[in-house]
Formats: structure tokens, C-alpha cells, sequence
RNA sequence: UGCCCGAUGGUGUAACGGUAGCACAUCAGACUCUGGAUCUGUGAGUCUAGGUUCAAAUCCUAGUCGGGCAACCA
């Protein structure tokens, strides 16, 4: 039960709200989502979920210039992907101008705000230091109508950009700057992506949050840690411009090891061609996720284990990969395919049955069973053969025995070398399965005769150190991994031709593969979603 | 050195004054037609110092360490 469960259920408890819980997530439409959006995505659509309540999906635009109505389908596209529904309740914030606007005007009819002509630069010296209070702005004591005036011609765009703000007259002396007469609305002669050419002057975050969720009555609303000292602004709103008490919680942000997730930093990567695009599979986005293969339902899981709470924290990406694991092992289906194939001679081929029949998915009866062709040349991964196994290798060596994946038994007989003595290919018997053979250890392999050749993008994590932006002195990307990528050709089932774009398929032995968008017909390419573990390690 | 927030095994979390538990990771074993999966087991924790109390991870005070706050960003 963490903190913000706690007060849900408290506030149910007390009747608050008559009983219902509203919340919202309200992404600014500026990038791409990621996975440490993921974790406020759950929570946001999860409490409403589960106290039969509802959850808004809101576009937080209220700064034209950062903002692009091409950020707002994607994040749609992902929240869906996630599992999340908004219903009816997709709204943006500039949907709420007009009554942002009002408000304003209230506040300046009621003593409350004024226009400022102070510029930036001034406002930095007479705001004060944490330690020092401020200053009064000379314009601070005008009279609600010289306000009034003023901020209506602001709004008809009499002003230039940055020539005066309205401020809310707050307290110059309070030890949270953001108390200190903060801004309410900027002039921006900008148009905006959704409200188009309407407005020249924009509310800010403090001023702007409360109000839009007062009108969508969000009675929890969750942000970041970062916002906690805002709180007392974002109440100030709620009670002066006498609105519905929405209530803010901060939780703390996700932190994953071996990646960034700053949107600045992602975009970085992005733009310096460092990744292939917001969707690389390498990144932690939403859409490099999917992308790579990684089933929502695992990223849901993976919020829910995270927990919530306010200490801010360092989440293992193992524990995601687990969830990863854990979701594919129930769900994917088996396959063979050899990386970095060895050939293997079968010297017996008369003793080989026609076909080989293989479980689908052993974790799943329901999966049924597939046909693997079989011919006297096989292949099998080169890490799979040792002419001078370590103690405890239980795979081929010469003289040694081993099973291999649902056919039967190799023995080796013997090897063979190029001129420069390199191995070329393992000449071996086989015995069928039902000799029933105790060995240790089973290979997998795929026929050569029949085997198909595919692209198969082996990723690894993106980055060589577990905090890549810790050190505020050292570029995060220098601490690339120079390796995180690798393109092979792989030797896989026939079968595997006809995997359609997001298929998921473990190969056995190897981890969760899922077919790109950039597969084309009986040309897929697969992306490595993620290793099996593996256990063997030599003595 | 102003204000706000936080601190439980390696990591993430639970315990609402009453036996510090779970998961991931680690290591060991069992089982296995994936050295996968599964199962069992091992090791490892309440930041420090005072106080309140029969009893403190929990409440209080101080300190230490970490994070946040001085955009006309969100």
C-alpha cells in the first residue's frame, strides 16, 4: 500500500469528494514518452481504475513555442499502447483560455494581481535570493482598473513580446521564491498548434495547472517531486480564485540504470544520429520499446514492482528485463535459429527420421506444436562446440555426446580444418531421441539445407556505466557503448519467413526476438527484445 | 548558508507504536529435451545521537547525508 493509495483510500473513507476520484495525466506535447512516463501513466489511469473513478488525458500546451500538435498523436498512440483508456476525457489546456482569462481578471478586480513592466533581467534582482527577501515591484500597487485596462490590451496584442507580465501580488518576503509575486501570464506573439491565432498572451504552469484541473474537477492530482515546492501556488489559485479543491501529490520520478531519460538528453541522441530515431530500440521510450518488442503488459507490471513513494531512486533495468522475461516466457512462441553457425556433418543420415516435430510453447499447452525440417548437414552455434571444453561443459567436444533440441542425440566423431587450421565444420553420428540418452546438456540447431538467412539486430544497453549522467562535469555520451548495436545474419526455421511486423518469438536458447516494421514479405528482420539468462559460466 | 522533501539488505519496496517481510540481483542445490522456466535454500538492512514509551524503522529534537527550488519552461 504506498502513500498515494493511502490517501485515496482515506479520503474515500471520509467521504471526500462524495466518494469519486478524478485524476489526469497531462503531458506537455513536446516529445516523446518514455518509460518514466510509463510509471505516472499507470499511477494516473491505475488509481482511477481501481476506485472505479476516472482519468483524464490532457495536453498541458500553454507554451505555443515549445509545443507541436505532431508530439500529440504519438502520445495518444503510446498511452493506448500502454493499455489505458481516457474515454471521453481527452481534453488540451488551451481548450480552458477564456476561463483562464476570467480568473485573471478577477484576481486583478480583487486586488490580487497587476501588470508588471519590469523586465526579466530586472525582475532576477528585485525577486531577491533564497536567502534575502525581494524587492516590491514599483508597479505593484496599481489600481485594479489601470490593471485591467492594461491586461486587456495586453490581450489585444498592444504590447510586444516580454514588454510586461501580470504577476500575482503574493508575499516579496516569503522564503519560497515561488511565492514571490510570481507570473501569471506572458505576452508571446505566437501562434498556438491548437487554439491557432487567438491568443498573443499565454498563462503560465503555476498559474494555468490548478485551474485546468479544478474544471475538470481532478481530485488527485499526481505530479513529480519536482513540484512540491509549487504546491503552495498551485493552492493559492485553487483558493483565489475560489475554485474546486484539487488536490496536489508528488511522487518521485523514475530512475532506470544504464539509460537517460531526460527528454533534452533523448532528443540529443536523437539529433546527433547517435540512435536511429525516437523509436530506437535502444531507448527507453515508449515507442522505442514497443519498438524493440517489449509487451506493455510487462511495462505495467514493471510500474506496479517499482512502487511509489518520495526518495528518489535508482531502479535496476534488470528488474525490467525480468518483467520482460517473465511476460514473453508465457507468451512466445519457440523457435530455432543459430547466430553464429558451426556446421555439423552427420555421418549416419539414413539412421535421421523424415521430420521432427517441437512444442511451441512448453509453458503453454494451448500453442501446440510445429514441424522442423531436418537434413544430414546441420548447423549449430559455434559457442555450442569445444575441441577443449573447460571443466563442466556439457555441449559437444570431440567423443562427447549431446542432445539436440527435440531430434536426438550428436556424437562427435571427429573435425575438420581449413589450410590455416581454423574449424570448418564437426563431423558427427546421430542416435534418435528414443535411445534416451542421459546427457547434460541440449543444443539447439537448424537444419542447413533448410534454414533461412535473416537480419537479426543484436541490441544491448545503450550505455557502459549505470548512472551515464551522474557526473555533471563528464558528457553523458561519452559513456556510449560502442557495442550497443550489432547486425547479424541469422539462420532460422522456414517458418519463421511468414513472422509479421511486432511478433515476438523466443529463440530457444538465445532470448525474446521480435520482428521490426522494417521486416518486409518473407524478409523479416529481428530485433533481440531481450537475453535468457544464462547461467553457464566457466569453472 | 533561506525554504521544502527524503533516508529500511547491492537495488526497489513493505511493516500506520508490538516477531523487520517481499521482489529483483547474488551465491548454492533440486528438477528439466532450452545451462531457459520452475522449486528450495544462503548471505545481506532500519543514517547518527539524544528523548518519549513497558515497547520505536515508526513519534519528538538535533545532526549527517542526498534531492529539489532563484525561466516571462513544464
Amino acid at each position: 500500500m504506498h502513500f498515494i493509495r493511502q490517501i485515496i483510500a482515506d479520503d474515500l473513507r471520509t467521504g471526500k469528494h462524495g466518494g469519486t476520484v478524478t485524476t489526469r495525466f497531462p503531458p506537455e506535447p513536446n516529445g516523446y514518452l518514455h518509460i518514466g512516463h510509463a510509471k505516472a501513466i499507470c499511477l494516473d489511469f491505475g488509481m482511477a481504475l481501481e476506485n472505479n473513478g476516472t482519468c483524464h488525458l490532457r495536453m498541458d500546451d500553454t507554451n505555443p513555442v515549445k509545443e507541436d500538435i505532431e508530439y500529440t498523436e504519438s502520445i495518444k498512440e503510446d498511452v493506448r499502447w500502454l493499455g489505458f483508456d481516457w474515454g471521453e476525457h481527452f481534453y488540451h489546456a488551451s481548450d480552458y483560455f477564456e476561463q483562464m482569462y476570467d480568473l485573471a481578471c478577477d484576481l486583478i478586480r480583487e486586488g490580487k494581481a497587476y501588470v508588471c513592466e519590469l523586465t526579466s533581467a530586472q525582475w532576477t534582482d528585485y525577486r531577491g535570493i533564497p536567502t534575502q527577501p525581494g524587492k516590491e515591484s514599483p508597479w505593484r500597487n496599481r489600481t485594479p482598473a489601470e490593471n485591467l485596462d492594461l491586461f486587456q490590451r495586453m490581450r489585444a496584442g498592444e504590447f510586444p513580446d516580454g514588454a510586461k507580465v501580470l504577476r500575482a501580488k503574493i508575499d516579496m518576503a516569503s522564503p519560497n521564491l515561488h511565492m514571490r509575486d510570481p507570473v501569471l501570464y506572458r505576452i508571446l506573439h505566437a501562434p498556438h498548434p491548437h487554439a491557432g491565432d487567438k491568443w498573443c498572451i499565454y498563462p503560465m504552469y503555476d498559474y494555468a495547472h490548478p485551474i485546468e484541473d479544478a474544471i475538470e474537477k481532478i481530485t488527485h492530482s499526481l505530479c513529480t517531486l519536482e513540484f512540491e515546492v509549487h504546491r503552495p501556488l498551485y493552492d493559492w489559485v485553487i483558493q483565489n480564485c475560489h475554485l474546486f479543491p484539487s488536490r496536489q501529490i508528488e511522487f518521485a520520478r523514475l530512475s532506470l540504470t544504464y539509460t537517460v531519460m531526460s527528454k533534452r538528453k533523448l532528443l540529443e541522441l536523437v539529433q546527433n544520429n547517435l540512435v536511429n530515431g525516437w523509436d530506437d530500440p535502444r531507448l527507453p521510450t515508449l515507442s522505442g520499446l514497443r519498438r524493440r518488442g517489449v509487451p506493455p503488459a510487462a511495462i505495467r507490471d514493471f510500474c506496479e514492482r517499482v512502487g511509489i513513494t518520495k526518495y528518489d531512486s535508482l531502479t535496476d533495468v534488470a528488474l525490467l528485463d525480468h518483467c520482460i522475461r517473465d511476460h514473453l516466457n508465457r507468451t512466445a512462441p519457440r523457435t530455432m535459429a543459430v547466430l553464429d553457425p558451426l556446421r555439423v556433418i552427420i555421418e549416419n543420415p539414413a539412421d535421421l527420421p523424415p521430420a521432427i516435430t517441437g512444442t511451441r510453447n512448453p509453458e503453454d499447452p494451448d500453442a501446440g506444436e510445429r514441424t522442423i525440417p531436418i537434413s544430414p548437414e546441420l548447423l549449430i552455434e559455434r559457442e555450442d562446440f569445444s575441441e577443449n571444453p573447460p571443466p563442466k561443459y556439457f555441449r559437444l567436444s570431440p567423443g562427447a555426446t549431446v542432445r539436440i533440441r527435440n531430434a536426438g542425440f550428436l556424437t562427435c566423431t571427429s573435425t575438420e580444418k581449413d589450410a590455416n587450421g581454423n574449424l570448418t565444420a564437426v563431423r558427427a553420428t546421430f542416435t534418435p531421441m528414443d535411445a534416451k540418452l542421459k546427457v547434460k546438456a541440449t543444443i539447439h540447431w537448424v537444419s542447413a539445407a533448410h534454414a533461412k538467412p535473416v537480419q537479426v539486430r543484436l541490441y544491448d544497453r545503450l550505455f557502459t556505466i549505470p548512472e551515464p549522467d551522474a557526473d555533471k562535469d563528464t558528457d553523458f555520451k561519452t559513456h556510449l557503448n560502442p557495442h550497443s548495436l550489432q547486425t547479424i545474419t541469422a539462420h532460422v526455421e522456414p517458418d519463421l519467413l511468414n513472422a509479421q511486423s511486432g511478433d515476438t518469438f523466443q529463440f530457444e536458447r538465445l532470448g525474446y526476438f521480435t520482428a521490426d516494421p522494417d521486416s518486409q514479405p518473407n524478409a523479416p528482420v529481428f530485433n533481440r527484445t531481450t537475453p535468457l539468462k544464462d547461467s553457464w559460466k566457466p569453472a
